[in-house]
DNA sequence: AATTTGACCCGTC
DNA sequence: AGACGGGCCAAAT
């Protein structure tokens, strides 16, 4: 029997996003039908720190990180983050339609 | 039981 | 960019 009150829903919706992409807390609220409750996103993370989700795929609405810069679970989930690909500059995660266009730019063929 | 706190969001200025 | 105000709600004081 659950002890605590973890949302099954929002486990399930955090397990959801893809690798190498990013979500918010806003967006895995709704993706678990439950609109405008973001905040108990984030309530359900810090207590889920037992069981292994990705985490470190959930950003802020701006696509900041949401630790306060220097530390040391910032700089894990900024390390995570670009361990799987998504650039990260100055705790924001840049836009991936923007990686793909540096990405042709840099390997389109002649 | 009332108030504060928190890995937040959104529209508006 | 940032600041302000309202919304949201479980857990801790």
């Amino acid at each position: 029997m659950s002890k605590k009150t973890i949302n099954r829903n929002i486990v399930a919706a955090i397990n959801r996003i893809p690798y190498g992409e990013v979500s918010s807390y806003g967006e895995v609220a709704a993706a678990a039908g439950l609109p405008g409750r973001a905040r108990l996103v984030a309530k359900t993370l810090s207590e889920s720190s037992e069981l292994n989700l990705p985490w470190y795929r959930v950003l802020r609405a701006s696509g900041h990180i949401a630790f306060p810069q220097g530390t040391e679970q910032f700089n894990e989930q900024e390390r995570l983050l670009q361990a799987e690909g998504v650039a990260v500059v100055r705790g924001r995660v840049k836009r991936e339609k923007k990686i793909m266009d540096m990405d042709a730019l840099l390997w389109a063929p002649d």
